[in-house]
DNA sequence: TCACTTGCTGGAAGTGCTTCCACAATGTGA
DNA sequence: TCACATTGTGGAAGCACTTCCAGCAAGTGA
């Protein structure tokens, strides 16, 4: 039905390992032969059959991402980037989406047992260390992003100075009760974040307090507020309301440890009838397109560049390049909007 | 190295034949062979190789989506929904962002003619005859999404009810000087939308003024104004502008077919320093998450369903199920926010 | 009892490629 | 001139499955 490497050979007049060595640039042929076959590939529109390359190759050129599809537009932006550039290696992109790893056995049985791709870049999802000896035991090339785990690697940014330097900003704004929301605390970012936040209360001499800290753990009963780390919209909600009603001192501005629970802060700052950024100053954490939109001041993650070196680090796994575990820690900058009362660069507000 | 279905074969003392008809469900085989088998291959953790599989059935069990990548959360929301659904009838997804359809030579190539995938589902691409035929004449199941062509399969929405929705709303909020701003007017979608405008400015004799419909068409030198059709969030700023510094009488309402040129349309206005809605009221379209984030008025569209529909009608065709050609389109309805001055259903509002 | 069907089973053939091995046709140096 | 590399080539053997066909045993009806 469909031409083969067969129908090349017979019109080329030339064997099929010889039909394949064209078409693969192996060295090992003439160029007048390569040429002619090259010819009559073009001739017949030749296609090599994938599945049937993968087989003899052991290769699929497919590689599976992992992504946890709640968090909208950080992964739009990271999936562009990484289909852009494993499209140029001639690779293709499957896509599995997960909720917190939960679906992960049907991936897992899909992806590695079933040979179906050859390497794997997860996106900000938790990895324990049954899911990392798995890949580690099967020597399966894999690429955490914007997460991490000891035995693999991994790209991420660099949390601690991204909150430090948008604490650094609140405090050189001239304020001093300066509140933190964040995600889940036993996470990595959530930790990262907070030790940011602390060294730059700390440089300034501002007293760090407790009860200015807001965030989820796991004793939270609400599983909504559980999602993606704690880093969801009614989490910021719920944690800013709780600081607003617990009755200690209101703090004058407050950073965010991720845009989405900064709207949702937002929201219940708005809803207490408090102006931003007036009463209150906020600062956020990730610079989604949202945070642009409704002039968030935040911190800038470089979403493109992380894909670019995990999808090179990938490849380059992929290879065999059996290098030493790797870490690579992207540097973060502030973005400044309207939401911290800060009145320079305004031209990108949006209210 | 990895386990096959000879060593199945060997541990389970049957033949190959037997294996393969145990693990596929086959009738030809004793209830008693097939549990011996099943128990071995449970012992053995075996698992068939996807592309030796996929190569003797002339199946990948893979599908292709075809998506432009910058309209952020409207294609999660689809994906997630597609992504869902095929993995209940065990496909995988294989993504492929291009731009306009420029890069189409290389996924036609890697999907079709390697054979990668088995069928395509294309979202909010514009199909020429060209590759339309393509698809036809291969005999190669393709379902499009809120996209059109006369010879292909396509869900899509009531375009023309859902603008005749927004419309009727200002009208009956009290408007009679109601603009209209759409993306390019040469694509199906910015055309029955403005049928579903004129219609419900006829029905309540509201004159109908050429001035107050702004759009997009192939004069347009500016290529980052005609991207996605012209429904992007440039244009919508652009035309809005062009809109208040024309010297026409000021409308006291827009209908901006699409949430994202709203988006910009609502920049502009606050730009010229009026109100929204006091001087302006904005409806837009589509109901994207920014939508309910910043309180606009908009046509929602069932995002979920749409996917829904159109996994079920690719999968009818990858079996086979040659029916006539096919079309959907589903129904659209209001959501009231904030931007159009009407007080009910405030709750979700974020400013 | 014998012909004939029915139900399972084993394994060869086929899927479309890559890769290896053998071999022919050159070229090379003494 | 002869031994020995070197280069290019054809095609068998693989990859790990599905499917088809033949064969065997048991069942069926006259």
């Amino acid at each position: 039905m469909s031409i083969t490497i067969y129908d090349v050979a017979k019109k080329a007049k030339v064997g099929i390992g010889t039909v394949s060595r064209a078409i693969n640039d192996s060295p090992h042929i003439s160029p007048h032969t390569r040429d002619k076959v090259l010819q009559v590939v073009k001739e017949l529109k030749y296609q090599p059959h994938a599945m049937a390359q993968g087989l003899a190759r052991k290769k699929t050129k497919i590689i599976a991402c992992i992504v946890p599809f709640f968090t909208g537009y950080f992964f739009v932006e990271l999936l562009r980037s990484i289909q852009r550039d494993i499209s140029a290696y001639g690779y293709d992109l499957i896509l599995y989406s997960v909720d917190e790893m939960n679906k992960k056995e049907v991936f897992l049985k899909r992806a590695l047992r079933e040979k179906k791709v050859d390497g794997v870049l997860v996106f900000s999802l938790p990895i324990n260390d049954n899911d990392a000896n798995i890949f580690i035991n099967n020597n399966f090339p894999i690429v955490l992003i914007d997460s991490y785990h000891r035995d693999l690697d991994s790209i991420s940014i660099q949390n601690q100075q991204g909150a430090y330097l948008a604490t650094r900003h609140l405090i050189e704004l001239g304020h001093t009760r300066i509140a933190m929301i964040t995600g889940h605390i036993q996470s990595i970012p959530a930790q990262r974040r907070l030790e940011g936040y602390k060294i730059a209360l700390h440089e300034d001499d501002i007293e760090f307090k407790e009860n200015y800290v807001l965030y989820i753990d796991s004793s939270e009963v609400n599983a909504d507020l559980m999602l993606n780390d704690g880093f969801n919209e009614k989490s910021g909600y719920q944690l800013m309301l709780r600081l607003l009603e617990s009755g200690t001192e209101r703090p004058t501005a407050v950073f965010v440890s991720s845009d989405i629970q900064a709207i949702g802060a937002m929201k219940a700052i708005r809803e207490k009838g408090l102006s931003i950024p007036d009463d209150i100053a906020v600062v956020g954490f990730d610079d989604i397109e949202l945070a642009r939109l409704l002039g968030l001041t935040t911190i800038h993650q470089p979403i493109a560049e992380m894909g670019h070196y995990a999808v090179k680090r990938l490849i380059d796994r992929m290879n065999g390049h059996n290098a030493d575990h790797y870490e690579c820690d992207m540097e973060t900058h502030l973005v400044i909007r309207r939401t911290c009362g800060s009145i320079n660069n305004e031209s990108n507000d949006f209210f």
